[in-house]
DNA sequence: GTTTAATGGGTAT
DNA sequence: TACCCCTTAAACT
């Protein structure tokens, strides 16, 4: 599940589920006793997200670092009433469980309050590091298009690396310290977008088509964050800024600056008849998973109707048109 | 029942 | 380039 969407959007929710609170920690699967003893009733002061990297910073400069790797996957939810408005009427509803329910399958680790429980499994790097720690790693990225508009977190820095290497561009969108957050998905489906042959020397590629590129990718990411689910063919995506509109002009300046307040629009969508706000991808309900090339191969191109094909390319499946996509 | 693939990435060869 | 780690679910036999 995991590209950089997926880890800002964890950010996000970790935050507001735990940040100045005080979870409990453990390790049910065995795999992070020491780690959990530490955590278990530390004060967390916030959680953050650089490309694929995921912070969690608790009280005295206790910084869990989480990778999810390919397979890895944080869960989190609420499980139970988050105030007492939520349980009605107030005499008849059963008392809210204190403790969340038992764990399932391999959870490295668990995190819960009163409210909220996060389970943790399959990561690459799970880690408790010192801020000094988080900044090495961090100045090992590329640029993170969820990241725009901070300093120096702009496409120049890629190209700059661009221009001396002789690898693909295809090679290169996979490489967290040229960009940071693209995935494999991301990668295919954007080098279609923007009809670029993924075999092209990233070095040939012209500047301002891949500033087209990091432009998309702010785009595509952030909407990635704001429903949890990568959108990348253009009727979904019409569908999803029509949403994101609805929400009002502040939550769409936000988004237009790639900034992380995005999950707050989840807040934002219309009163329904109880009166408790829902989440914009609740109202409309997920998009059907759909892309244009991604897993199509020996498809027909809905471009061009030639077949889709698949190589490894940085030891992942790239697809790719090769028709839409060939050199010009 | 067993094998494989999955939106990653590190290390050895 | 190969192989390793993490976990789960779908696709095989």
């Amino acid at each position: 599940m995991p590209e950089g969407h997926t880890i800002h959007r964890l950010a996000l929710t970790l935050d507001r589920a735990f940040a100045g609170s005080r979870p409990r920690a453990a390790s049910p699967q065995g795999r992070f006793t020491d780690g959990a003893r530490r955590l278990d009733g530390r004060l967390v002061e916030r959680a953050e997200a650089w490309g694929k990297h995921l912070f969690v910073t608790f009280e005295e400069d206790v910084v869990l670092n989480v990778h999810l790797g390919l397979i890895g996957v944080f869960d989190v939810h609420r499980y139970a009433p988050r105030t007492a408005a939520d349980v009605a009427p107030p005499l008849t509803a059963p008392p809210g469980p204190t403790t969340p329910p038992p764990p399932v399958g391999a959870v490295r680790l668990r995190l819960w309050n009163d409210e909220t429980v996060a389970d943790l499994r399959g990561a690459t790097v799970v880690d408790l590091v010192t801020p000094e720690q988080v900044d090495a790693t961090v100045a090992r990225l590329g640029p993170d298009p969820l990241r725009a508009g901070t300093p120096g977190n702009d496409p120049e820095r890629a190209l700059a690396r661009m221009a001396r290497t002789g690898r693909t561009i295809a090679e290169v969108l996979m490489d967290q310290s040229v960009i940071a957050g693209v995935g494999n998905l991301y990668r295919c489906e954007v080098l279609f977008r923007h009809r670029v042959d993924p075999f092209r020397p990233a070095r040939e590629i012209r500047p301002a088509t891949f500033r087209a590129i990091w432009d998309d990718l702010v785009d595509l990411l952030a909407i990635g964050v704001a429903f949890g689910q990568i959108i990348t063919v253009e009727e979904q995506l019409a569908e999803a800024r029509a949403i994101l509109g609805d929400l009002g002009e502040e939550a769409s300046e936000a988004y237009r600056g790639g900034r992380l307040t995005l999950v707050d629009w989840q807040g934002g969508g219309e009163a329904e008849a109880g009166g408790r706000r829902r989440p914009a991808y609740e109202r409309r309900g997920p998009f059907e998973r759909e892309f244009a090339v991604y897993q199509r191969d020996g498809q027909g191109c809905y471009t061009c109707g030639s077949r889709i094909r698949t190589r490894v390319v940085a030891g992942r499946n790239l697809f790719w048109c090769g028709r839409c996509q060939r050199r010009r």
